[in-house]
DNA sequence: TGTACATCAGTGAACGCGCGTTCACTGATGTAC
DNA sequence: TGTACATCAGTGAACGCGCGTTCACTGATGTAC
């Protein structure tokens, strides 16, 4: 075997880091452990510092790679220009992306955590959604994408609260009604007109 | 000194409660240990159970006191009807609000740490949600207040996903511009039609 | 009014536990001769 | 090809610390006589 290449430690360090992406999304960052976050990749606690400086650097690399596989897997995948878009919308609220917090939204959960972070965190994090609102804003604007920048971002914000809000009421029937109620209010977005 | 009267007691007690709201919102519900939140109060850590069973009952009691004040003090107290609204709006994405955590909105502090938390919490937020939305139907609605229900739910979840992108990102210019996109979403809302 | 006792808000040390981090060690793999 | 040694991914116990929680105790206040 080739347990000592650096293809090797590599892909470790990548099982790691996507681990630890969906450990951070289901019990947060404070709620999660190294020596947890560890036993996920299937290794122990005393193998970590082989791989990252510290934990708030492991934190700060899942959210950067939290954020770019949400762009490959979901956003770059999506239908071209807006009908793009409306993809997105319809499977970001849809009950499923809800229900299985792990294998979503990474904005949706850690949003308000990440504005608490250090500064590398808040620092990954803000790079990673501005490549997700350039990619909306090409779809929106394709002439000229830097004019549907921020709405862009609005629409990243709105949708992750509303994801979020949806989570954490404990009326499911109310909290089924918002995310359509969402649907609604994100194409109308769309559609808006800028009136700076 | 009227020391061992039950006014006493619940001065203190709910002294905690504010004082706890304060410190969940700037460092989270996993964030903040019972010494700290005690410590905030001037009292040391020994008496707390002679306040509250456990710390998840303190956190509940906490997020209920934050949504009730947060009605209170902001929703309220503002103007009648439809005007009222947008001064809330504009109170909300205003950057002294964003940057005055403790101050500030519960729902954007702490929304998806709700979301992951034990029921009696997420059930005290929802009591707490249902009274600030209740309070936005009314104003949005006056003739047919549940028609205007989920509509409102869906603005606060809106304002608090925008608030907490706005709070989280490192680049101080664009998180102001969002500011600014949520205040125009967020009248925008206020004015669309209902197409179910 | 003065004294003895009961009450009880609050203290502070301690419990076991998991945290982030360190480190001496293991043992499978790779390299040198 | 076989043997001796070097490398290094990974182990697991331990560090000091703060966590949530418990409890014996203190001492100021209130009550009884």
């Amino acid at each position: 075997m080739s347990r000592y290449t650096k293809e090797h430690k590599q892909e470790t360090r990548q099982r790691i880091i996507a681990t630890a992406g969906r450990r951070l999304k289901r019990n947060g960052i404070d709620g999660s452990g190294v020596a947890t976050l560890m036993k996920d990749a299937g290794l122990t606690n005393g193998t970590f510092y082989a791989y990252f400086a510290s934990k708030d650097q492991l934190v700060a690399t899942a959210v950067a790679d939290q954020m770019r596989a949400q762009h490959a897997n979901i956003v770059a995948q999506a239908a071209p220009g807006r009908a793009g878009l409306e993809q997105i919308i319809r499977w970001y609220f849809s009950p499923e992306q809800r229900d299985t917090i792990e294998d979503g939204c990474p904005n949706a959960a850690l949003l308000d955590e990440i504005a608490r972070a250090t500064d590398p965190t808040r620092q990954a994090y803000t790079d990673g959604a501005l490549v997700l609102i350039d990619d909306f804003a090409a779809r929106l604007a394709p002439l000229d994408p830097p004019s549907a920048r921020v709405k862009s971002l609005s629409l990243l914000g709105m949708m992750a609260g509303t994801l979020q809000l949806s989570r954490a009421l404990t009326d499911r029937q109310l909290a089924d009604e918002l995310l359509e109620q969402g649907i609604r209010n994100a194409l109308a977005l769309l559609d808006a007109e800028q009136h700076n």
